[in-house]
DNA sequence: TTTTGTATAATTGTATACACTTATACAATA
DNA sequence: TATTGTATAAGTGTATACAATTATACAAAA
């Protein structure tokens, strides 16, 4: 999927216009007119068709027909839920990775946790984005390492999700350095084949994240 | 969505599709030709390519960028790694219901567990067809009843997936009575506000349909 | 003033055309 | 024979054309 995501002008405009939404610059029930952002991106409506109807789908978009196409957001709330839903399923991945996870893929989550911690130690001062990317890294592989096609879906549809909505706010030097701390927890549990502590670790480290929301924010309604 | 669905000819294209996916029709691999398949359900490659492009994003197809599209099929792990997530969900679903239920909501509720009761009793022998809307209709009530947008989607389109793949699977009428004791108790337990309770009963109606898809050589891998 | 009807414009829905990429067949060459 | 090159065919990617539907403006009637 993200080979085409790329290579194609309808999945790059469809990553366009989702950020777009997520990131605040279409706002709730705008309208999305095909010839608009045809023209905006420089492409025909054909590629912008396909890319709102994905959006519908993912439920970012309303389309009534023969009507047009409407935003529908992400409110506050839904990025909470998204965070109590993936709670649980991050544990069930750790858990789940306990019984599958390769060396390679221990290998890669090991290397993962070290760029972090060098990333944090680095004199002037740490990037947030690269935190941040390495983070995405961390729980992508562990998504695979669940040896879950369907649950590695989700869970990356979800991370994606909230991650692109919440690009703007803070993360904080002090949560970032307790997050990395709480992936080398839920590794090492992982290679003790504990899956129990793996499921419990996981769970607590996505709660940590929404404690942190909590103050920024984002409330449970 | 469904509105959407039904309307529009790329909507129908993709539920068609998909179900012949989903019941087997189309292969795992087999390779989706956008002429081919425009003939053969009289339309052009337009709304085929929407329906495809939508597919990937539901990982039923594979697109690889100027070769074409391929069924990526649903193995029987992937059914069953969906119950496992369901349980919990479902379970959450439950909680947040106790929370939110409306009074309407509740007696639409008595209502299909009423109808599903009438169903069981009628002398002519029970419907499976109807037994199986009704068990739909239920969940989709729950679903609407947390309040949450996200959990909705989510465990609709989960619902849906395995729903039209388990179509051939047969439904023992032990089961079905067992299914429809088991709604009715999450219904009072709802009702009586047990937040709880209603969790830990959703959760086990869902592992006791695992259970009965055991018995019918669904595995865990 | 409010409502209703109608013509026009704007927008979506679908089909088709053309460009580009990839697959296939087959000949030329080693 | 095995390999490579090339022409052809087939298929996808995108743009455009046309049809169908819906929105808008404005006049006519109550």
């Amino acid at each position: 999927m993200e080979e085409y995501q790329d290579h194609s002008l309808g999945g790059r405009v469809f990553q366009r216009i989702r950020e777009d939404i997520l990131n605040g610059k279409y706002k709730e029930n705008d309208e999305l007119r095909e010839n608009t952002i045809g023209k905006e991106l420089g492409v025909s409506r054909t590629p912008v068709r396909e890319a709102l109807r994905q959006l519908e789908l993912e439920g970012l978009v309303t389309i009534i027909p023969n009507r047009g196409a409407y935003v529908t957001g992400i409110s506050h709330k839904d990025i909470w839920d998204i965070y109590v839903i993936r709670s649980m399923l991050e544990g069930l991945c750790a858990r789940w990775a306990v019984e599958h996870i390769t060396d390679a893929q221990l290998d890669e989550l090991e290397e993962t946790i070290l760029l972090s911690e060098f990333q944090m130690k680095k004199e002037s001062g740490f990037s947030a984005e690269q935190i941040a990317a390495l983070d995405g890294r961390f729980h992508s592989l562990m998504y695979e390492a669940s040896g879950s096609r369907i649950l590695r879906h989700v869970l990356a549809d979800f991370h994606n999700y909230v991650q692109t909505a919440r690009r703007s706010s803070v993360v904080s030097e002090d949560r970032a350095r307790k997050s990395i701390r709480e992936h080398r927890q839920i590794l090492r549990a992982i290679r003790d084949r504990d899956g129990e502590m793996a499921e419990q670790l996981a769970n607590e480290h996505i709660m940590h994240v929404m404690q942190n929301l909590k103050k920024q924010g984002y409330e449970q309604e």
